[in-house]
DNA sequence: TACTTTTACTTTATTTTTTAAAGTACTTTG
DNA sequence: CAAAGTACTTTAAAAAATAAAGTAAAAGTA
């Protein structure tokens, strides 16, 4: 029977979008990594390529991502990096998660 | 093109029983009021009845959560709080959201 | 050269999860 | 006593996640 005090986390803030496992895994590898290919994110990601390839589509749908397909050398290559747009939904998505725990010290 | 030292975060590890929007805030309002009933907890987690009838059937088959069902005066009620198993997942939980952040300072 | 395998994905189908709508068993109120 | 709650549970529908199959080009193998 701990009294709560103040709570500052408000669950229905959380980006949905980003909150996914493969998703909020994505974007934390990205917003480190700044840009990477398909198939470093589904290796760090541990996904399928259909998995991956489902939600990196879903991110970039909503203007988290970038997505720019070229070649290295004779083969396709697409290399993904967050947005501006998708960059303040992180640093959001990541606040809401800070205030989560401060809640519980 | 920020470099990332040593990620501490492993996604994998994050526990979907728990990750859930409705299941996340009711765990965090849980560890913090000790004990709630059915309707304390609808309130603050903003679900409609069966919403969170389900994902308390879900947290207390999973063994979190333990319920009583009493009557206060003439009408049923359930009280729910969390379990210690529930109680070390959740620390657990919060454990691998600390890492999350502590990557991305 | 013909054939099989691999790479880099995408698309479709299947399963799982979530949400919403009904239903049940009372109780309270007018 | 009939109508309107209350406190849930159960079932059905919608959405999301995963897995399986498919595509197109390249590369390795016989």
């Amino acid at each position: 029977m701990t009294d709560s005090p103040k709570p500052t986390f408000e669950f229905d803030l959380i980006d949905d979008l980003i909150h996914s496992r493969v998703r909020l895994a994505t974007m934390a590898y990205l917003s480190g990594a700044g840009t990477a290919d398909f198939n470093a994110i589904k290796a760090v990601v541990k996904a399928t390529d259909g998995n991956i390839s489902v939600h990196l589509r879903k991110l970039e749908d909503a203007g988290y991502l970038i997505s720019v397909k070229q070649f290295s050398g004779r083969k396709p290559q697409t290399l993904y990096s967050i947005s501006d747009t998708g960059r303040s939904a992180w640093q959001r998505y990541l606040k809401h998660m800070s205030d989560l725990l401060d809640d519980h010290e």
